[in-house]
DNA sequence: TATGAATGAGAATTCATTCAT
DNA sequence: CATGAATGAATTCTCATTCAT
């Protein structure tokens, strides 16, 4: 570890290892952690995480843009490789949309903290940077939508991927329990919750999507 | 009844009065407030708060409660009311959907903090309770839609009110912006999120109700 | 130590247990104290203390109103004792002024500390009420020495005061010395420097009241 | 001179761009800034300030230095113009007197920040070096007060200067407000601190001459 | 000499919860 | 039942200083 000036591409590695320590801490705990604990699984020191981001807030919001850019950047393909037709093309739609998000396994639960953490102690500016950076992800992903199925008018592309995207998201907080409540799921009484997210998510997409081609 | 032992009646209004103050100051500030204000609002001492609640969850979980409880005393009589065949169901329910959500201010912001807050110091036992209300209600309603309307196979209805609230809840976040953003959102490149839920909460419950009345 | 409602009188004392303990760790290092340690000092935890002080510039405000306060106390009766005549006055003020500093003494360690202490959090509203009483305090302190000594015009009692404590506190700071420092004052290039505080503050309020009264 | 070593003028010439960046930083925000900022302000690397002082206190002593240097340098011709006798000397005096310190506007909250700052983290040898600087001045212009005004015993010029300092000194800080108290100063009850410090400052010292000269 | 990345001690404050009265 | 004083864990962020290059 040197101690001299540092390349753009060694910064880009240590905001890396941060992102990733800080990652890894969420999943298992599923809060998020203190800074010093990022630090010290980062191997690094408390103060160094501030060289790096500025307040806890920005590492969230990097986290969550992290995913997000992910996600987007596997969806474009999948968009274009759609077929034209309307019921094939929900069906197909949703066969791989769920795949896409059962490997993003992140996204969601840190999309779901997005409100409650953000509604404390705001990040103005990386905020509008990674919601600018939503908007324009997702304004590209409707007009490919819009180009490969023939969905029209203009802008139901964007509109019918904002509501997808919503569904997964309240799917999924609806569908999640925290480790202790799983257990409870065995029981008669609580049947009807007891639904697994993938499967869910699959129907809900699918009649979805439906509903958009057959109007 | 004696000047000692509080009736449950008496209870019960205590408790309410705590649950109203919790309310009242968790719309105006956005955030759970602390039990020391609560206390305070309700013209109570910070201890008694847990002679009524014994963790701060706790009074979450009660107000969240709430908040769907009354959601689904009123959907049900509305989903008795709806007309039989597809297209016209999803336009009606639609319609009267985004106006009892609307009603329901609270729910929303309520639910979406469930994930964040429980994750943290989960009530179980409460928790408990609360599912298994809702599974019943939404058994229930799930029933009433199927009979009114013929939808099938068994369990549909119960499938569709599930996702038609994830894809309520998840809009809402995905739209829903703190304070200090909304400011932003003037600007053109964050036009595509710049949404008002209500209609596209129309939007998306019609779609997704066509999607499963032509299933 | 008990756990209920406490009497004013109770929550006075806990209060003066707490300036007491900050005081004393003040003049022990010379520095304000981090809030945990006056907790330790006064028996009790880091929590209590803001119950009795909301911010830790509260503390030391409260510290230096009291200094004031006591050696206005004591001011008042000294002013009324004063003789009439002019060059006796300066005479007589100045001996027992000198004693009345030197029994106050954190007054002055404490007024020096206030600019820097104040210019980084302040806490206005204390202060206010701190300024205030001291206006009101140096105003009446004024009134008592024009009605004792003939000093004229109305105010000039206020100002020659004013002056005084500010000769006493300019001088303090000029002849005090951190520990370390005060080896140095041994050596020959440093003479000029080496003055006592008391005999300095005495010539020079005495030469102070001379021009006002020979004015 | 090789390309490596850096001449004395240059080192020298650094020290300067270093303080000259501190002092503006403080005269902007009133405190004393972080080393990181002095360092960007100087254009310079943080770790550079280090290789021109120690440690941050001695920028401090530094300054003051400085500071107390300009006003000492400027007062020694002020001295050698006096009128003799004992009257007019002392007004004389104080109308100058007053210009030097309006122009010397930093000196004070330097000063004044002295002790607070020192305390925590001394660094004897600058500080040495400061006051035997200053003793030494102080000592050569109470001679010259001394020669021009007859003003005697010897060393009463050096005690009289080191009070008219005091007096200031103190002064500024029983009348200096940080701005957010400034707006307090309207207020009835506070009239008797609202004085403006100029005026204040010529009252006080013509009086103190004349108390010293009329002894 | 100059750099600037890394360090980590340090401090203020909040707040859920307990429990003696 | 009700109270409210006391607790202390928990957490963020700052900044002087060091030192490998």
């Amino acid at each position: 570890m040197g101690r001299n000036a540092m390349s753009d591409e060694e910064k880009e590695g240590r905001r890396r290892v941060l992102l990733a320590a800080a990652h890894r801490l969420y999943r298992e705990r599923g809060v998020l952690p203190p800074v010093a604990d990022i630090a010290t699984a980062a191997g690094l020191a408390k103060g160094t995480v501030y060289l790096y981001f500025r307040t806890k807030e920005k590492i969230f919001v990097a986290l969550l843009e992290d995913a997000l850019g992910s996600l987007f950047a596997r969806l474009l393909p999948a968009l274009d490789r759609l077929p034209r037709g309307g019921r094939d093309t929900a069906k197909a739609f949703a066969d791989h949309y769920v795949r896409l998000i059962a490997d993003s396994a992140d996204l969601l639960p840190l999309a779901a903290l997005a409100n409650a953490v953000l509604e404390q102690n705001l990040p103005v500016e990386p905020m509008r940077r990674f919601k600018t950076g939503l908007a324009r992800a997702l304004g590209q992903a409707g007009r490919h939508l819009e180009q490969r199925t023939g969905l029209a008018p203009g802008g139901s592309g964007e509109t019918l991927l904002l509501h997808t995207y919503s569904l997964t998201l309240g799917l999924w907080q609806a569908l999640s329990y925290p480790e202790p409540l799983r257990a409870l799921l065995q029981e008669e009484s609580l049947r009807g919750l007891a639904r697994d997210f993938e499967p869910e998510l699959h129907i809900g997409v699918h009649r979805l999507w439906l509903g958009y081609f057959a109007a």
